[in-house]
Order: structure tokens, then C-alpha cells, then sequence
DNA sequence: GGATTACATTACGTGTCAGTTTCGTTTCGT
DNA sequence: ACGAAACGAAACTGACACGTAATGTAATCC
């Protein structure tokens, strides 16, 4: 049951898929918005237009829930970047990067944060959903890159993923300070440029 | 009433100072064993020894509590550096400030995850707080490194507090993995001195 | 000594939320 | 049509923690 669907029931009224999707949307909307210790199964329910009882019959519990909805969000893809510019293109997805933490991430990690502390299970997961989600959202500009001739050091998207989210959240939360335009060419030319192409 | 003190009682019994320091002493320790959610009242006044009506007669409530036990909280002072060896210094700097944001910072940064959606005012204070600290654990080693003539790019002190903290926490959190010799080495040695030395 | 306040202990009232149960209704397979 | 299961609404139980109050004792000033 930790994952929706119970052993197959083949009399009776089927579950409603769309009922399911409803509320993993609904767990990730009310997740980053309020936490995961303010996360309550009454107000998931109320979201999704649904019976509390139909969530319990779906997830064994309040972790259960948050981790299959975790698990069933897409990662964004970053946009496309012009090839030939690494300035440029490094310039957009950093931004994009920014704004895609500043408006989801954030809840994410908070609910890691304190989620992990009871729960190490969910910890282990969340982390293993969200390290996917970086590299897919970090290592797209570094192949078009190479395959114009961008001279770069060697895991070079490896150092991208491991600085930019980096800071980029060292930002948000430590200092509270939106990622706009000046934080971000910041970044690529005083920090990710100088490290990233091979001088 | 917020941070100890009411208006000076001249009659009566005066309030136990030992039992100020106790109290906001054993809330910062619950509060980076446990977090802010998980944190209670009745865990800090028997952690520190104290009936919870003189928690009561002290602060306001858990927020005022938590703001004052952080304001309370005096920064560690980063070890010496032996001058003439930047890459020594940055290893040690970067080796303790590990170890310090492991040990401490990071239940502190999970309260400012999950305190600031109830509370902007205590997020404010605490990162108040944290920037205060910081700054102390990190400008340290380039004041003697300037002195002793190394050539390092303007700004240096503030680009290194701007990513290892970053780097350090991203590391943890995300991955939940300790920041060992090797990962200090790698960020020393392939991130911190090739952005911060003049080439 | 007497008034006054701090203190520990204990108990209490309140509110919230997790998770369950009941009930009447609806939707499916057979 | 009939049985089985999902559904919404609502009520319910049990924890748990906040914040307050009552009681008796200890410390301090006048």
C-alpha cells in the first residue's frame, strides 16, 4: 500500500486514477508551502478535493505520502541553450536553476531537513529524488557545450552541479536575497566561468 | 519578557542567573538534536534541570525562546593558520568549519528552514545570526595570509564565505555525506585556490 | 519576622492532528 | 439485478504539546 495500488481487487468499484495524481499534486503544492511538520493529511485532502479516508487508502501514512509524491514529480527541463556562447548559455540556466529552487526546491529541502530527522528512510529517498532532479536540471548546457568545441576542464559538469545549487540555496536561505540578475552574472563570471573553461 | 529580564523586581526572591544560562544552553541543544518543530518546551526546561513555569516566566513562547537561545550562542573562533602556506590554512579553515557546521549550524539552519514560514521575524533574527557567525568563521585565515604576502583576488574573504558554507551544507544535506579529508582536499584544491589566488 | 517573589512539582484545560470507523451513496464487474 | 468495493462526509479515539494554575517550599529585602 506504500505506493498506491493494493493486491489487484477485480470486484467492486475500480480506484480513480485521477484521484491519485490529484493528490500527489496536492501533497507537493501543500509541501512547499507550509513544511513537512505543518503538512497535514486533512489539508492534502481538502486540496485534491478529496475524503481523507481515500488518502489513507492510498498511503500507509503522512512519509509514505510525501515520499510517493516526490517521487512522482517531474523534473522541469532547462531550456534549451544556443550553442557557441558558454557565457550565455551558462548565464540562462543558472537563472532558470535560480528560479526553479527559489519556487520548489526550497519546500523540498526544508521537508529533508526536518523529515530526516524522524524519519531516515524518507531522508534516504528524498535525497535520491532530488539528486536526480539536479543532475537532470544541471548537465544539459555542458553537452551542446562540448560538442562545440567548448574547451573545458575535465567534470566540469560534475563541479557545475556541485557549486551552483550550492550557492544558489547558501543564498535563498542564508541570506534571504532573491537570485536576480546581478547575483547570477555574479556567479558565472567571478565563480563558474573562471573554474569551468581550461585557461 | 522576551529575552529574560521583566522590569527589576527589588522585593522578593531574584530570579537564579545560572538558570537563564541553563535554560537557553539546553535549548540550543535540543534544538539542533531535534529542530524547531520537534522542539518542546517541556524537553528544554527538564534537559536544563528547571520547572517549565520558569522557562515560562523567562520567554514569551517557543519562538522568543529559540531567538534568545540563539542569540545567546557565541560563535567558535576558527583555529590558528600558520603563515606563508595558503593551501594549509584553506585546509584547516575549511576542515573546522566542517566540522562546526556539522556539528551545530545545521539543526540551526533546519529551525531557519521551518521557523520562517511561521515566523519572518525569528528568520530575520537568525539570519542575523548565522551572517554574524559565519563572518567570524571565515575572514580568519586571509588576514594573516595578506599579511604574509600572498597574492590573492580582491574580495577573496568574502567569495570563500560566499561558497565553502555553501558547498559544506549542500554536501551534507543533499547528500548526507560527511565532508572527510577527501572532499576538503577537492574543494580546497580544485575550487577555493584556483578562484581566490591571482594567477 | 513578614511580605514578596522564585522555584519544582503536579495537574489541568485546550487545541491540533493522526489514523480509524461508521454510514449512506456511487460505480463497477458479473 | 446483485454483490463488492471506492467514495465523501462526519464522528470518533488517542497522543501530544502548548500554556496556565494550584500548592508547598526556599530565598531575599525591608
Amino acid at each position: 500500500m506504500s505506493d498506491g495500488r493494493g493486491p489487484a481487487p477485480v470486484r467492486g468499484r475500480p480506484r480513480d486514477a485521477g484521484r491519485d495524481i490529484a493528490i500527489l499534486e496536492a501533497t507537493l503544492l501543500v509541501l512547499t508551502e507550509v513544511g513537512y511538520d505543518q503538512l497535514t493529511i486533512d489539508a492534502v485532502a481538502a486540496r485534491a478535493g478529496v475524503g481523507k479516508p481515500t488518502v489513507y487508502r492510498r498511503h500507509r501514512g503522512k512519509a509514505a505520502l510525501v515520499a510517493a509524491a516526490v517521487e512522482h514529480r517531474a523534473p522541469a527541463t532547462p531550456p534549451a541553450t544556443p550553442p557557441g556562447d558558454l557565457r550565455a548559455a551558462l548565464l540562462a540556466t543558472v537563472q532558470w536553476l535560480a528560479d526553479q529552487i527559489a519556487g520548489q526546491e526550497i519546500g523540498l529541502l526544508g521537508a529533508l531537513f526536518t523529515g530526516m530527522r524522524s524519519d531516515p528512510g524518507l531522508a534516504a529517498e528524498m535525497r535520491r529524488i532530488l539528486r536526480r532532479d539536479e543532475a537532470a536540471m544541471t548537465q544539459e548546457p555542458f553537452r551542446s557545450a562540448v560538442e562545440s568545441g567548448e574547451r573545458l576542464v575535465p567534470g566540469a559538469a560534475a563541479l557545475f552541479a556541485e557549486i551552483a545549487p550550492a550557492v544558489i540555496v547558501h543564498r535563498l536561505v542564508f541570506a534571504g536575497r532573491p537570485c536576480d540578475r546581478p547575483f547570477v552574472e555574479h556567479l558565472v563570471d567571478d565563480v563558474l566561468l573562471p573554474l569551468l573553461q581550461v585557461r
